[in-house]
DNA sequence: ACTCGGTACTGTACCGATCAAGTTGATCGA
DNA sequence: TCGATCAACTTGATCGGTACAGTACCGAGT
């Protein structure tokens, strides 16, 4: 194959310096027009790309992107409202500070990589970027390992909460014990369990103790404490909820976790779901099934939920997104981590009624 | 302030070879274990934060990023469901290939920031990307020229379609006589327009000819052109139309348009809209005025279109991103520009009624 | 005793550009 | 006529790494 072509190329095709070559692009003012002219034009005509980033980058510097690492694959982080939402608040962080920012790709990988494969850690590693922001990965996520390697600033969102590193989150805890007294204060006592999953194995079906011990989604984990503080505290023993555990963060599986809870207990009368989707998904299963009379209560507070009358949690996806682009965009200065941890509330709304 | 540590800073600090230390990275078993752990420490020690990715990049090469540019600022398009549907599409062709995604930073701009100021063209040209995409740029933007200097492959998405760059978009104007046709075939006479915008000078008001004229978004204007040939081959004269010009793409400013609409001629009995998204505020709008006899037809068909029942002309809005990742991904051979053009189709719903 | 192979490192060139400090030759004011 | 100024380039160093080709040393095989 051809030499790569480069400035020197087209300098010795001119029979010019390399630098002249390099001030057609950069400083115009230091040329004649008429050989800034020639030299574009045979640029043009050797295929030449002009002056290669990643060299001008390591020599003069520029500005750089801040990476952004998911849970899943990028495809099914736009699928999911809140993700856009914190997206929408982090980018325009970045954008004030006129930052690019770099979405890693996921675990989606080419057809023959293995689940979470090495392309995204080399993708990490590969990043050109001033700063990370983990996206609510697991706390054994290789990736995230790999980018805790590279001692950029980095901010993780919602977890894995180390402690070691500046984390933006909410108290998901809180949060489902606020869900729970809510149930609990309406009058249901027969109560079931949509769950997110508790850890990456792809398992899905009963929500066991032993799962809960091990798992490795701590929000996932946390608003299920909070749900059994909460019941646990209003008399409702945890062992008589009936929990149902789902992979994926869709409406869809939100349904099947619904209907695999009514077909064990079709006395319950009240659902608690890990998050709005599933839990939008499993009110129109209900709905489908005839079982108008259950009451739900979800977790985030996305737009649709406002729209079609959820009952949930409210978290501020923007905001959480906001201040963690902050944070990366000018990072603060040395000291202790930060952990900031913003506010959660009850938004009743129509899909809660008494039992 | 002090140097910065690099490699060698480290590698004098242990009295070792740079190329030792860069092995301690790159090539673990090139050198002893404990060895290893003590550079990996002093690294550590002096706030050394890995190879510089740039530097690794200029000598050894890597995959690099794609990047894409939006129209508004990217805070802007997380908040378009048109635009998070085609970022679906594209990052999963990225995905696919293990590549990640690079988005520049939109006009948003930092406070002392002009319109669109040099900050994003800087950020153009510094992008360590393989290619671009243009997502729906208009045909005087700066932004898109800076792109093509880069003469790295480029697509183009939506506009501008110069006929020199590969194109993936649909065929608005086709869409458009589809709208127009289904209402003069619902017997509506009386029509009124909720455009947007036609160029970028922040206009919003009474949508005449002369602007149709100049217009720099093909798109706005070629779904205009769309629904003119389409009412005046029912016989319905284009100068009857009451047309009025919004600037963004949201719900509120649909409602604006639709308000301003009725003002001016009451007796419209449909609402032609650029987009879904003003389509549903024009929805909301009307009932708010107690106007539920109107009917409206819509452009894009986002979920949300669905959902409300809201007639509309469909684009695949996820196939488009995928196209034109897939394009970048592995850019076709030499040749002409391809230009593809995906397929509109009528969806019939509620929101559309005889007059 | 001598080659052989392997381990653990070193030295130097080079990646593709930009930068700071020259070098030229032409123009110009006094 | 002479030095000064300026426009239009060139030279060599440098950015922070990695690749590649050694070198030095050591234990094993014959």
């Amino acid at each position: 194959m051809a030499r790569k072509v480069t400035l020197q190329t087209i300098a010795e095709h001119l029979g010019v310096s390399r630098t002249t070559v390099s001030n057609a692009y950069n400083r115009p003012d230091q040329l004649a027009p008429e050989l800034r002219e020639r030299v574009l034009a045979t640029a043009a005509d050797l295929g030449y790309t002009g002056p290669d980033a990643a060299a001008r980058r390591l020599r003069s510097g520029g500005r750089e992107a801040i990476g952004l690492l998911f849970t899943e694959s990028l495809a099914y982080a736009f699928n999911d409202p809140g993700a856009v939402q914190f997206l929408q608040g982090f980018s325009r962080a970045t954008e004030e500070a006129g930052i690019a920012l770099l979405l890693l790709p996921g675990f989606a990988g080419r057809p023959g990589t293995t689940h979470r494969g090495r392309e995204r850690k080399e993708a990490v590693r590969e990043a050109v970027v001033a700063g990370f922001c983990a996206y609510s990965l697991p706390v054994d996520d290789p990736d995230f390992a790999a980018a805790v390697e590279r001692r950029l600033p980095l901010v993780v969102v919602d977890e894995p909460r180390t402690g070691d590193h500046t984390f933006v989150g909410i108290d998901d805890r809180a949060g489902g014990r606020l869900a729970a007294a809510h149930l609990a204060a309406l009058g249901h006592r027969r109560i079931g369990v949509v769950s997110f999953r508790t850890a990456d194995d792809g398992y899905a079906g009963p929500l066991t103790r032993e799962r809960e011990a091990v798992a490795t989604y701590p929000v996932s984990l946390a608003r299920l404490v909070g749900w059994r503080e909460g019941l646990e505290a209003a008399g409702i023993a945890w062992d008589d909820v009936v929990k149902e555990e789902r992979v994926t963060n869709a409406p869809e599986e939100g349904a099947l976790g619904l209907r695999a809870v009514l077909a064990r207990a079709p006395d319950v009368t009240a659902i608690l779901c890990s998050t709005d989707q599933m839990a939008l998904g499993a009110l129109r299963a209900a709905a489908e099934a005839g079982r108008d009379d259950l009451s739900f209560v979800g977790f985030d507070d996305i737009p649709a939920a406002g729209a079609l009358g959820l009952t949930t949690i409210r978290q501020p996806l923007m905001e959480k997104g906001l201040t963690a682009g902050r944070l990366l965009v000018d990072p603060p200065a040395e000291g202790a981590p930060r952990e900031i941890v913003l506010p959660v509330e009850l938004v009743p709304r129509g899909s809660t009624r008494p039992a």
